[in-house]
DNA sequence: TAAGATAGTGACTGATTACTTATATTCATG
DNA sequence: CATGAATATAAGTAATCAGTCACTATCTTA
C-alpha cells in the first residue's frame, strides 16, 4: 500500500493536486472548487500548492491535460485492433461512458470549461480535445461507408456530433438522476438507436 | 418604443432583471455573473436587486422559471396540431434549437444548474423541466408506435434520452465553436440521423 | 552527518463577493 | 398638489477568495 508521505516531490505532488481536483469535481461545481477546498481534500495547507503552481488557472490547465490524455488514450485503446468499423465506435462508446462512471470529475471539468467565456488555456485544451474526438470519429465512419457497414451517404460530420451529443445526453442525464451506474444500462440501449441511425440497412 | 423609466413597478422590474440575467448568460458563465454585473446591465445599482429578490439564489430560482415556461411553451406550440408524431417531433427539435439561438443564455444557465452539486431550488426546477420535457416526448413516441411511423420495438426512454442528447451535443458544439448560427443549418442533419434510428423501415 | 535544496506551514493581504441600511427620489392617489 | 408608499442610491459590512512570504521541517547527497 502507498503510504502519503507529507513531503512529496514536485511532479507527485503535482499529480496528486490534479487528482484532488477530479476527485472533488466527482460531486461539486468546478466553479466552486476553491483551492482551498483541494488542499483541504489532501491533507495539506492552501499555500502549498502554489509551491507547485503559479496560479489556479494553471491547475485547471493540468487537469484538462490529465482528462485528454487519458481519454483519448482510453478510447484509442478500446479501437485498436477491432476490424469493424461500428463495432470500433461501440468500443469506444462503451469505452467513454466507463471513463466517465470512473471519473465523474472529468465531464464535469470539461462542461464547466466549455462555458467559460474568456478563452483561457484550459479552454483552448477542451476544444482541442472535442475536435481530436471528432477527427477520430470520422475516420471510423469513412471507413465504415467504404466497408459498406454504413449508408454512404451518411453525413460523417453530423453522425460524429451526433455521437458526442448521444454521451452528452447520457452525462445530462446522470446529472439529473445523481445515479452513475444506470449509465451503464442506458449505454447500449440509446447506443442501439444511433447505431440503427447510421448503418447501412440490410 | 418602450423607454425605460428610472422608476418601475415590483413586477417589471423583478421581469428586467430576470432577462439581463439570461442575456448576460450568452457570453458569460453563469457562475461569474455577479449581481453587479447584473445591475450594472440594466443601468441600477447592485442595492436595487435586493428590493426585489431577497436572495440571489432567489432571481436564479425566477429565471429557471422563465426557460422553463419559455421552452416548454415553445415545443408545445410547435408540435400542437401535428398529426404525424414524426413531424411534431420534429418540429419540436426545430423549435428548441431556435429558442437556444434566440436565448443562448438559456441553455447555459440549464446546464449550469444542473451541475451544481447542492439540490438548490433552482436545481430542482430545472430537473423537473427535463422531466417534463420527457414526458412529452415519450408521449410523442408511444403514438408513433401505434401509428406505424415508429419501429414498435423501439426503446421510448432511450430515444427519449437521445432526442434530449442530440440537441445537448448541438449546444456542446456550438459552445466549442461559438458559432450560433451554424446550429441552425446542423440541426436538421443531426435530425436526419435521429430520425433514421427510431422511424419504421419502408 | 553536515549542508544545501526542496517541500510544507501558517499567518497575512488586497480584491471581490452577496447582502444591509440610512437616505433620497419618484410615483400614485385623495 | 400634498402626502404616504414604493423604488433607487450610495456607502457601507463581514465573509471568502487566490495568491504571498518568512519561517520550519524534511529530504538528498557529498
Amino acid at each position: 500500500m502507498n503510504t502519503h508521505p507529507k513531503y512529496l516531490p514536485a511532479k507527485e505532488r503535482q499529480a496528486v493536486i490534479v487528482e484532488a481536483v477530479i476527485d472533488l469535481a466527482r460531486e461539486k461545481n468546478p466553479d466552486e472548487i476553491t483551492t482551498a477546498a483541494i488542499a483541504g481534500h489532501m491533507g495539506l495547507t492552501q499555500g502549498a500548492l502554489f509551491r507547485h503552481f503559479p496560479t489556479k488557472a494553471s491547475i485547471w490547465q493540468a487537469v484538462m491535460v490529465w482528462v485528454s490524455e487519458r481519454l483519448l488514450a482510453r478510447i484509442d485503446r478500446a479501437a485498436k485492433g477491432v476490424e469493424s468499423p461500428l463495432e470500433a465506435m461501440q468500443a469506444m462508446f462503451i469505452a467513454h461512458i466507463e471513463f466517465v462512471i470512473k471519473h465523474p470529475g472529468a465531464p464535469r471539468m470539461l462542461l464547466g470549461e466549455l462555458q467559460r467565456a474568456k478563452p483561457t488555456p484550459a479552454r483552448h485544451l477542451a476544444t482541442t480535445l472535442f475536435q481530436r474526438y471528432a477527427e477520430r470519429l470520422i475516420l471510423h465512419i469513412e471507413q465504415g461507408k467504404l466497408n459498406g457497414e454504413l449508408q454512404p451517404s451518411l453525413d460523417s460530420e453530423a453522425a460524429a456530433t451526433l455521437f458526442v451529443g448521444t454521451i452528452q445526453g447520457l452525462v445530462v442525464q446522470s446529472l439529473l438522476t445523481g445515479d452513475l451506474k444506470r449509465m451503464r444500462d442506458d449505454a447500449p440501449r440509446v447506443f442501439a438507436i444511433y447505431r440503427r441511425g447510421i448503418e447501412c440497412r440490410t
